[in-house]
RNA sequence: GCAGGAGUAGCUUAGUCGGUAGAGCGGUCGGCUGUUAACCGGCAGGUCGCAGGUUCGAUCCCUGUCUCCUGCGCCA
């Protein structure tokens, strides 16, 4: 039986040259003339060019086509057809015009500043930029489940408010918990370090939130994390775990929504041949490339924005940097040699930065002990994570991915809140 | 948190060496036989971010304040 609405994706299609159709949709674009009207009609898989002759209605009809207003929510009918004149090739020769909704004055037209734009965020993510960059955050979250459950891992599902900090330096929000103070949680991965005891190999996509007061264009007050974790793995293991991860998610993206990449300025071809294993390299030589980039730095300094663009901005795929030294590294990393820790950042290419951070786990008790000694920790706070070195401990290791970090480099965009549809940041957290 | 920059019509802005303001887009009315952010003409729309100060007079000069943007630090 034919359905009686069609998407435009399929009707762009020889097949349905010459063919009478029915489309729901809202009016991209509206020109006319007194005897000629065209409605370019989006409907959230493409849009269609609508010609509308004044012969072909009645004046009445006409005069409702030529006063339609953008963004109007619309059916309308006729006949495709083949056309050079129209956008991509192909028309409708429009015969029916139903408004469902005539639209009020769209606020957002040329010319609009950031800060009107994001005021009228609910009605700029329809823009195609927006659209685009969604479409391929949801590809690389598909490739990436897709990757997980192909190596075993399973998805977990941790929770959001906790009692207590992970990572000691970053700043948590506070919230209420039935009158006393709970936090937001900024990383699953203790959670997911308990829950490899019984699977093995684990996994979970949840919000974070850090509530430092970050001002730059990589920087979300809350942001989805996608982070694992797996027994018996070291941190050989789980880099090339990361770097098959990585490749899957992006393939996998160039292949399901090359449109939209495109786009977005982004080269599918370019992301297919991303290949691994990236390059690696430890931090002491990291620190020797930069400084004969003529970047001042420092051993035993952690990188800062132009450091990192120093080593990737002529990069064009991603590249590990491993074993920085033990001190400026969080309390759970192994260590080695007493001067550095079994970790690794991947950095994105043309100086996007950090997008992946990565260690082999501590699995001496003692020595997690000092270490939050050592960041001024309450040892208390952590008995329970101590409990997983106290029975049955394994070596380990896991990471945490910044979901729009790592789409801000392949989408190529400038800010990092065009990855996300309402960004929440140091001054902003509506609509 | 630190350092810069910006707030003038619904939006993007010009301007006034101090005498209360123009344009483009959008809206509206009219014109136009195929447009691609269509085009042409008429009309409506502004206590020039807010509060003080200087001045006969402030949108303009001074002080404070609020908001936003950019870069840095912190991180994924």
């Amino acid at each position: 039986m034919e359905p009686k609405y069609y998407r435009i994706e399929e009707i762009l299609s020889p097949k349905f040259d010459g063919k009478q159709v029915k489309i729901r949709g809202w009016v991209y674009r509206q020109r006319n003339s007194k005897k000629i009207a065209f409605i370019v009609i989006r409907d959230g898989t493409g849009i269609l060019q609508c010609t509308a002759k004044s012969s072909n209605f009645d004046e009445k009809k006409f005069e409702e086509i030529c006063g339609i207003r953008y963004e109007s929510s619309i059916i309308v009918g006729g006949i495709i057809k083949s056309d050079d004149r129209a956008p991509n090739g192909y028309e409708m020769q429009m015969n029916e015009f139903i408004i469902i909704h005539q639209a009020e004055p769209f606020p957002i037209s040329k010319d609009q500043s950031e800060a009107f734009l994001l005021d009228h965020r609910h009605l700029w993510i329809r823009s195609q930029k927006l659209t685009s960059s969604f479409r391929v955050k949801a590809a690389l979250i598909e490739g990436a489940r897709a990757y997980f459950k192909e190596q075993g891992y399973w998805e977990m599902f941790p929770p959001i408010i906790t009692g207590s900090s992970c990572e000691g330096g970053s700043t948590l929000f506070e919230i209420k918990y039935f009158g006393k103070p709970a936090y937001l949680s900024q990383s699953a991965q203790l959670y997911l370090e308990t829950l490899i005891f019984a699977h093995k190999r684990v996994y979970s996509l949840t919000p974070s939130f850090r509530a430092e007061k970050s001002r730059t264009t990589r920087h979300l007050a809350e942001y989805w994390h996608l982070e694992a974790e797996a027994a018996f793995v070291d941190l050989d293991g789980i880099i090339k775990f990361e770097d098959g991860l990585v490749t899957a998610m992006i393939h996998h993206a160039a292949k399901e929504v090359p449109y939209d990449l495109q786009q977005l300025g982004r080269d599918p071809k370019e992301l297919l041949e991303i290949k691994a294993p990236f390059e690696r390299i430890r931090y002491d030589e990291a620190v020797e490339r930069i400084q004969k980039k003529g970047v001042e730095i420092e051993w035993g300094e952690d990188f800062g924005t132009h450091h990192e663009r120093a080593l990737t901005e002529d990069l064009s795929s991603p590249i590990h940097v491993t074993h920085f030294p033990r001190d400026i590294k969080a309390f759970y990393m192994k260590t080695l040699d007493g001067k550095y820790a079994e970790c690794n950042d991947l950095l994105a290419p043309e100086g996007y930065g950090e997008i992946i951070g990565s260690s082999q786990r501590e699995d001496d008790i003692d020595n997690i002990i000092f270490n939050l000694k050592r960041d001024g920790s309450k040892i208390e706070d952590y008995e329970w994570y101590l409990d997983l070195r106290r029975f049955g401990s394994v070596p380990h290791s896991g990471f945490g991915l910044g979901i729009e970090r790592l789409l801000r480099w392949i989408g190529k965009l400038d800010h990092i809140r065009d990855t996300i549809a309402y960004p929440r940041v140091m001054n902003r957290n509506t609509p």
